[in-house]
DNA sequence: CTGATTGTATGACAAATATCATATTTTATT
DNA sequence: AATAAAATATGATATTTGTCATACAATCAG
């Protein structure tokens, strides 16, 4: 069993501020999984009962509509936890969590969690400004979605997708999105999505090649 | 100066968690204000280093798009708190909070606040808690923006005022809107909330007379 | 390798929505 | 009450976006 203190979540997560006790409790407690791509981590409407550490991969947080259609909120990348509000609220999770590259994972029930949520300040407040900041990003995300076209949606997606995940040795886009879940970020309908793309294709803002995006315009993506 | 001990807020925030002895103390340190129709309570941007109480009326939660439009967010009414995710993510807050109708709102200073978060775990949890509703009902919104028609959320906003803040005598929604404050809240532009609420006028969902607007058909609205 | 399946692309069209113009009504101010 | 200002309403039109159909390309299973 490999050992919590040197893991890539430890670094970058609320768990910063465990200390070696109870990265060893933790470590003791935890189940790791490997989730291949395009395999559910977990599916909204679940009881979860603890939180999810990604030490590899990524995956999208998504959300069917009533009409039917898959909305991604988010997509969350190693050192990163998942389920940390419903644990808070004890409710079923609220968002799907599904795989976008096979990923490494580890699960810690939520009695574990808890426990050091009472027991350690720094960690119980690391939890809550991470539950602040992603509602920050999704009051601000949402008056994107009221107020803004689906060319300026999509223009801003891409070059979200380009800072957070960077780009591959030819400056294409590192993170592998289908046409349809790029769709699905943006809001928008497939088609729409493809056709868009296509005209920032015909305008230099993008250089499309099979599956691979690369920005080239950034100043006209910015300002769109 | 009013006790907090009677006060609405305490009943149904997070402050319930609250002692005799806590309420006392903040008794001693709030500030009440009078904020008239129309009035910030605050506006992003804004440090604000303490949370508001809202002891009557109600303002609406909003933010400006880089497009100028308004974006209302949310209307919080009176027995709820603002500010609460500034204070924990120790950042200027997020959104302009602009009073709908004549406000009674207490302020408490951060550092009062922080205290009880500290010594009361009950009243941190529903802090927490509170702030855990408020980031699932954003991302429930923000998948509602990007999935649904104009149409769609005009019946869906309709429907929400009536469940919040129910009716006046005459069956007419009891918060009063401008169709500007409507249609911001919709995330559409002010001419096309008109136009639909015309719309829905003339095939009987809902009953226009002046500024007053009364809901007719909930199941046509509710299966839009 | 080959057919089947899935993903991407594009045209044609319909529907939804925004924008601009202008009229009408309501509200506020003097 | 008279006037000005703001809010509401509606028409005309352009633009955006969605939908359906179809073609083409890429990937996968046998």
């Amino acid at each position: 069993m490999s050992k919590c203190d040197q893991c890539i979540v430890r670094e970058f997560s609320s768990l910063k501020a465990l200390n070696k006790e109870e990265l060893l409790k933790m470590a003791n407690c935890k189940t790791s999984y490997i989730i291949k791509k395009g395999e559910p981590i977990f599916s909204e409407g679940e009881n979860v009962n603890g939180i999810f550490c990604i030490k590899d991969g990524v995956c999208k947080l998504s959300k069917l509509s009533e009409n039917g259609n898959e909305q991604i909120l988010k997509l969350v990348a190693k050192g990163e936890l998942l389920g940390q509000r419903s644990m808070i609220s004890d409710e079923p999770v609220n968002l799907s969590a599904v795989a976008l590259e096979d990923m490494e994972v580890c699960f810690v029930p939520k009695s574990e969690i808890l426990g050091f949520f009472n027991g350690n300040n720094q960690f119980s407040m690391n939890v809550m400004k991470s539950i602040c900041g992603d509602l920050k990003e999704a009051d601000d995300h949402l008056v994107n979605m009221a107020q803004k076209s689906v060319r300026q949606r999509l223009a801003e997606t891409l070059l979200e997708l380009y800072e957070t995940f960077g780009t591959n040795e030819d400056k294409s886009l590192r993170i592998k999105l289908s046409r349809e879940e790029i769709a699905g970020m943006v809001g928008t309908a497939t088609e729409s999505c493809i056709r868009l793309l296509s005209e920032f294709n015909k305008n230099g803002l993008i250089e499309l090649s099979g599956k691979k995006i690369t920005l080239k315009d950034f100043n006209k993506l910015r300002s769109m």
